[in-house]
RNA sequence: GGAAGUGUGGCCGAGUGGUUUAAGGCACUGGUCUUGAAAACCAGCGAGGGUUUAUCCCCUCCGUGAGUUCGAAUCUCACCGCUUCCGCCA
């Protein structure tokens, strides 16, 4: 969410600067809105002074004894009009919400101009890609002739965007996750962190997801609903809801390893081939909880962790800044890793690195106490994946891949194989 | 799932219809004292919002939401969390 206060003191500039987004403010609409609230609020507060101080008068004449019929008697009319007004004035603040709700992030000053995908800029790459003495099979056909992946047998368990994995494979999606968590709590100073995996509607709210996402999430029939989290962003950026950290002890750094699930309602068609994009994946996950003057670097930190777990693994990828269209609606600035699969000849997404700035704490009511001011004040909030785990066995399996369609183990998950060098 | 209890500021905790403007304590901040620190003493100290150059002033907030009342932390109802006991269970 954003500032009230600067969409009322900078509404044209607010207006411009989401329209790079192609998000169309409607600015009459919140400047009719915002008038009526100041009337309505003003008479609501001054009616409320008024009861107020009209029944301490009371309170204070019943003390002394004295007769307090003619007092009440004033007061008859007095309590509908106040309770109109009130109820006029939570309308008007209903709406306000409503509107703030749906308005995405500010993008940063750095993030370039663009629709699309096709506009997004590379920053780096990282190690050339491997060159085949043969053609590279994709990991459908790799899984299949290892006999390890199966997706028909998913689509009768469950349906179409499910996998089953088995044997050495399965081993090898595990160890990818406990190499990225021990990478990640033991050189880069996360805490390791277990959430559930489902989530009331406050938290997908504090997050961003809710209410304009609500058809890419599985809602679970409780009542009150839950939802089966699409990140860990969720649960573990909600861990500072409503909280006021202490200075000292940020930023703090969670890494935190669950499933993911989502509906992926608008994206039917796109990626149906594989284990891309499916309605369950796994995903080490990275989040930061900093200060606002050290947001920027952090993010920087963040992503450079993520391409560690790549660096390691020897797999090649480049990083992207995204472009204005490209970004998500809570972001302000997010970069992209896209691992090199060769099986598609092509870079992939394999993780995303956003800075939130204040947009998710304003929301969540995430605060810590600035010592310059003794006041609390809205954090920081970024999270990156660290990495896609289902993605990055993908990558490991079509870059790792001999002619006879075996999988090398990448020498940093040989530890967690149990000896295993080659699969298959 | 059943029964009983309980929910108050960063933390502990008093408060059963009217100067509650939420006592008191801890923590924190500033000051006095001290070579320095501690202790002691003095003072300050919740959050959000409105108005304002600023101060002032005003409103809202005692788990959440409805309700009763001129007036609710306090009374009523529903829901949620926690504690204890019983039942069930990996």
């Amino acid at each position: 969410m954003l500032d009230p206060r600067l969409i009322r003191s900078e509404l044209d500039q607010v207006e411009s600067q989401l329209a790079r987004r192609a998000f169309r403010l409607d600015t009459a609409a919140f400047a009719k809105l915002e008038s009526r609230r100041r009337e309505v609020q003003a008479k609501t507060q001054s009616l409320q002074s008024e009861r107020n101080s009209r029944s301490k008068l009371i309170g204070q004449a019943k003390a002394k004894g004295e007769d307090i019929q003619p007092l009440l008697a004033e007061m008859d009319s007095f309590g509908d009009d106040l309770k109109r007004m009130e109820a006029e004035l939570d309308e008007i603040q209903t709406s306000l919400e409503d509107l703030l709700l749906g308005v995405p992030n500010i993008l940063d000053a750095d993030v370039p101009d663009g629709r699309s995908e096709a506009d997004n800029l590379e920053v780096h790459r990282w190690l050339e890609p491997r060159k085949f003495e043969f053609e590279p099979q994709d990991h459908v056909e790799l899984g299949a002739r290892l006999g390890q992946m199966d997706f028909e047998a998913a689509v009768k368990i469950a349906g179409a965007r499910f996998v089953t994995l088995q044997g050495p494979l399965c081993r090898l999606q595990r160890a990818i996750a406990q190499f990225m968590l021990d990478l990640h709590t033991m050189d880069h100073g996360y805490i390791e962190t277990y959430v559930p995996f489902m989530v009331n509607a406050d938290s997908l709210r504090g997050t961003g997801q809710l209410p304009k996402f609500e058809a890419d999430l599985f809602r679970v029939q409780s009542e009150p609903p839950y939802y089966l989290i699409p990140t860990a962003e969720v649960p573990v950026t909600n861990l500072v809801r409503d909280e006021i950290v202490e200075a000292n002890r940020l930023p703090l750094k969670f890494v935190c390893h669950t499933p993911c699930f989502r509906s992926e309602a608008g994206s039917y068609g796109k990626d149906t081939r594989g284990m891309i994009r499916q309605h369950q994946f796994e995903k080490v996950e990275l989040v930061q909880i900093a200060a606002p003057h050290d947001s920027s670097a952090a993010h920087e930190a963040l992503t450079s962790h993520a391409e560690e777990v790549l660096k390691r693994l020897e797999l090649p990828f480049r990083r992207v800044l995204l472009c204005a269209g490209d970004t998500g609606f809570s972001s302000a600035k997010t970069y992209d890793l896209e691992v090199w699969l060769p099986g598609q000849q092509a870079y992939r997404e394999i993780s995303s690195c956003s800075n939130f700035r204040d947009f998710q704490a304003r929301r969540l009511k995430a605060r810590w106490r600035n010592p310059d001011t003794g006041k609390p004040e809205l954090v920081h909030t970024l999270n990156g994946s660290g990495l896609a785990v289902g993605r990055t066995l993908i990558a490991v399996m079509e870059n790792y891949q001999d002619q006879s369609g075996r999988i090398r183990v990448p020498d940093v998950l040989k530890p967690y194989m149990g000896g295993i060098e080659v699969i298959g």
